[in-house]
Order: C-alpha cells, then sequence, then structure tokens
DNA sequence: GTGGTCTAGACCACC
DNA sequence: GTGGTCTAGACCACG
C-alpha cells in the first residue's frame, strides 16, 4: 500500500490519510484480515507526525475499516472492503452534488454544466493516465 | 441585494458573502457604479458582525469588485461584472475538476460518473426551485 | 483660481483643497487682500460636498492664510503669501526627507538613490510639461 | 527578525509590519522557507493585539510572501526575496516620483529640488546612523 | 451617516 | 503549540 500526502494543499493531512486507506481497500489494493503499517512505520515514510496517522487511523476504526489487534498492529475489517466502495459513491455523490447545487443556485444553466462537466472529465481522465 | 449565509457549514461566512456578492455582480442583480448596503447595515441584516462584513468588503476591494467612496459607502467598480462571469466559471471548472480527478484516480469509470453527474444535477435543480 | 480635486486618491478631499490654495496663494494666482470663491461657489465648482470646502477654509484660516470679511467672504491674509512660500518648501523637504529616510532603513545605498532621484525627477518634469 | 512598530504615526500598525517584515526579507534577515515568529510570539514582543499581527502575516500571505504551515506557522515564500526587492525599489520610485511631481506642480525647479534632495538625504543617513 | 483600524477575548481545527 | 475565524465594542477620519 503505497500512500502519498501533500501537506497545504487545504485538506488536512490526517483526512487524507483516511482517504487514502478506504480507496485502498476499496480497490482490493489491501483485502480484509491484511495488516497495514503501524502508526510509527507510516509516519515514518511519509515524513508525518505519528500523532496524526494515530488520528487517522481512530477514524478509521471508528468507521470499522480498521480494527485493532493487540500487540500486532491494525488490521482491515471483514466487510470493510464493500463499505468503503459505497462510501467511495456516496462520497462523491455528495460533493459533485454540492458543487452543482451552488452552480444553479449562481445562475448556470444545466446545459452550460454538462459541457463543463464533460471538458473536466476529459481533463480529469488525462492526468490521471500521465500522472505528474 | 438580498444575501443569505449559512453559518457553521464549514465555510466561513466572510467567504460566504465574498461569493454572494460576486454572484450578484455577475447576475447583475447590481450594477457596476452601484453603491451596496454599508457595512453596518449588511451586518444588521444578515445578524452578523460588522467586522465579518468589513472583512468580507475589504477582500472584495482586494479583488477590485469594490471599491470604496470615502464617506459615502462601497461601489460596485466598473469591470466588475465581467471578472465575476469569467471568475464563477473559471472557479466552478476547477472545483468540478478536482471532483472527478478524485473520482478517477479513485477507480470509478467515466460513464459511471456521467450517471452520478446527470442524477446529482437533476437533484440540484429540484432544490434549486424547491429552496429549502 | 482653478483647482481640481481628485475623489477617492487617498488624500482627503479637504487636504486637496488646502494645497491647492495654498499653492495658489504662493505661486502669485491669488493676491493678498483679493477675495477667493465663496464655501458654497467653491462646493459646486467641484462638485464635493459644502462641508468638506468649509473645512478647508477653516483650516486656511487656522493657519492664516485666509481671513473672513463679515458678509463678504473669505479673503487671503497679508503676509500669506510669504508663508505658503517657505510652508511648501519645508513641507516638501520633510516628505522628501521622511521618503529617503524609510530607503535607507530598508537598506537602500545613497549612490542608488540618487539615480532613482534623477529618474523620477525626469518623470515628474515630463508629465508637468504634458499634463494629463 | 527584530521589527519596531510606532503607533500614532499615521500609518497602520498592520501596515508597517506588512512593510518591514518584506524589508526583513529583501535584505535576507529571514530567508525563504525559514519559519517566522507566531502570531502570538509577534503580538507579545510589539506590545499589540495578536489580530492586528494576523491582519498584516494574512496580506503577507495574499502577496505571497509568507505561506503557513498548517499547525507549525507561517514560512517564507521562495521567491519572495527577490519579489521583495523588486517591489521595495518600485514602491520607493513610485513614491519619490509622487513627490516630486507635486513639486514640480507646485513651481519649484529641478536644480533648487536637487539641492533640497541631497540635504535630505544627508540628514536621512546621519539619522540612520544615530537610530533614534 | 460612512469606511478603517484596533483591542480584547473566545472557540476551532490541525500538528 | 500553531493559524483561522468570529464576536463585541471602541475610536477615528471623512463627507
Amino acid at each position: 500500500m503505497q500512500l502519498s500526502i501533500e501537506p497545504n494543499n487545504g485538506i488536512p493531512i490526517y483526512e487524507q490519510l483516511v482517504r487514502q486507506v478506504k480507496y485502498a481497500v476499496a480497490e482490493g489494493v489491501v483485502a480484509p484480515g491484511q495488516v497495514i503499517p503501524s502508526v510509527r512505520e507510516m509516519a515514518r515514510q511519509l515524513a508525518v507526525n505519528p500523532n496524526t496517522v494515530q488520528r487517522a487511523y481512530l477514524q478509521l476504526q471508528d468507521e470499522e475499516v480498521l480494527h485493532s489487534l493487540r500487540g500486532r498492529g491494525m488490521a482491515v475489517s471483514t466487510g470493510a472492503k464493500r463499505k468503503c466502495v459505497s462510501d467511495r459513491q456516496q462520497l462523491l455523490a455528495e460533493r459533485l452534488e454540492a458543487v452543482l447545487d451552488e452552480a444553479i443556485r449562481g445562475g448556470l444553466d444545466p446545459d452550460r454544466l454538462r459541457d463543463m462537466f464533460e471538458k473536466a472529465l476529459k481533463n480529469a481522465v488525462r492526468s490521471g493516465e500521465n500522472p505528474t
């Protein structure tokens, strides 16, 4: 599991960690039952404060994506994959709707938005193919 | 010009004000040269601290959307309308692309996204017609 | 006496009036004893609030450049010309020194400043010859 | 980095702070990447309200001289030094020209101004050597 | 009346 | 600890 965080991009680091772990689970990069890197190890790899990693792991535990194996670390929970997949979809839907909602309230019409959507989609796909 | 702010929705009040004034200018609700409500008046209407309104107006002044008429109030600058319209479009495009970018990186395919887009768009339009 | 004020250039309007009247006196455009336009007339000509003109005249009275002739208006005082000439020079010296002082404290060396002075002087002379 | 502010000299405190930080950056007193004193620390040192310091830092952030490191403080941005050096020079040139412009319009001749310049320069240098 | 500045003190999220 | 936001209330200059 290879995570990458961008400090100071506006999104809290712990939040970036939470999302990326969820993505990794949803994509099957880490399978239920599998042990993930320790707080210390992860903090070292990402050059991040251990407190920050701890916070992310705690939140993932609250959301039942991870559970702790006493003395052995944190492991992906059973059922986490299904949960992450549907979470991802719902979160995305909410964010899309929030953006569109503001756009509509801001006076843009749906057809105009569809154009912008297709353009943005093309950019996003391309940048996904040629990661910076 | 009738603004509405939602406290505690995560977006700072002054930022909400900035956006809404820009939208009002973009939509022509207030025309260049026109004087907008005073800091105190706006603060009273929105039940918000005058300093918060002041901060929003100050930022709009920095962005050359407003300018102050000494002793008479703040007025919409010439050229502000064009600026606000293009700003709105660019901001929206960036936000759309950010969401889509993350979606693509998160493993969703374009057709799936198009579906979600249409659904979100329908919701947004409906909530725009029946404002909460 | 032809004055011109620029609203919203940062310098208070009443201050611009004070300076310009002093310049006019220093240059001999208006002579001691001569009556200057009334507050109302001046305010009308410059499209300015009469209170603002009043304030400027009051200050000029305090500085003994003008004095009021009961029922006939304000007139230039005897000795005002000499005073205005020397005031102008002293004010200018102070401002020059303030700028240079900050420049020195800001780390620029005298030779560098001399260059900038000559360049600025050339610009100022040129813009004085071809008034905008 | 040792700043000093003069309350009630007409220039807003936050503006004095902005200028002095820029000077410090231009002079290399603080290098890009370096973390500057926190809002609270600076406020304590200068016996000024933290909000006032905050406002100055915010403006410096808008001008891309500083950027915030979440939870760690404010740091000087890369490229800030070059920017500050050229800003300083341009600002000074503008102010010099403004003063000279008014002097010319006020009827003083260039040679007279050169004399005044040299005298003011001497004073400024001396006061720079024996700081009050 | 207007905008502009400043103080005092509070709460929050983040590291 | 840090920066960021907000409130409350004050004073000033300007028109």
